[in-house]
DNA sequence: AAGACAAGCGGGCATATGCCCGCTTGTCTT
DNA sequence: AAGACAAGCGGGCATATGCCCGCTTGTCTT
């Protein structure tokens, strides 16, 4: 078999390809696709600890904790500390609500437009097969 | 919708995991799948110089110079220089024929096993939707 | 032939990713 | 209460990725 029919390979290439689509999109914030979506999931369960969303994102925990560092960098969100002396603390800032906001339709018109190429069914079907692998 | 439906964060996630099934199986070999991929390529076109495999493997070209590097150390490959002076050129040195007859089996297992577990028809799926995007 | 222009690279800058090691802090056992 | 053990991080090391800038080399126009 040829390395064009590599399920790793061609994953690799769809997902930096894929996320070019979306990174063009976001470009005007000056923020790319993986921030933009740790951003989100910070909101969702904020406030969250480093090793927590590390397990949510499916990162490794130093990975996050340095991008939190770049997040936090551009002001998107805070860095604390809870009750447990050891845990860093990820809150959404001002700034932070403000992009989430700005790029949410964004996000949506890549997101449609990519369902509208692939038309419903093959949408369906690549979210199967993504999360069955 | 939420970020557990999107394309891009899913097909990142998706590519990490896999990525990491096969950079495990070669492991032994001291090489990941992104090496190996990128060794497979240079032996189908070899001499190869880092622009064409650039366009081939879809990755900029200052990352496969990058990428051909840590091969030359690990000297898996050699880099030379084309008739046009300008050009860098690179060509499977004899370890690396090595590495690419003993990863072959271990890459065909991975291989083999996800084929298995998605079974034929949806091992195809994934194949086209991936080459779609 | 000389100058304009393009092709091919390397290096710098920034981010992304995982692993390992060691430090601090919290918990649990005896 | 003290010591063992675990949890949570940061920093170091290595690789991966894309973009931009500037240099060298090749080509093409006049």
């Amino acid at each position: 078999m040829s390395n064009d029919t590599c399920h790793c390979v061609l994953l690799r290439k769809a997902a930096r390809k894929v996320s070019s689509y979306y990174d063009e999109a976001l470009a005007p914030l000056g923020i790319n696709i993986g921030q933009f979506s740790m951003l989100r999931n910070i909101r969702r369960t904020e406030p969250v600890s480093l090793t927590d969303l590390s397990h949510r994102l499916e990162l490794d925990r130093s990975t996050v904790g340095r991008n939190a560092k770049v997040l936090a960098r551009m002001q998107l969100i805070k860095i604390g500390h809870g009750e447990d002396q050891r845990e860093a603390v990820l809150t959404i800032a001002t700034k932070g609500h403000d992009i989430l906001e700005k790029g949410a339709p964004l996000w949506d018109g890549v997101q449609d437009d990519i369902d509208a190429r692939l038309g419903e069914d093959k949408a369906r079907q690549l979210q199967e097969l993504l999360t069955t692998l």
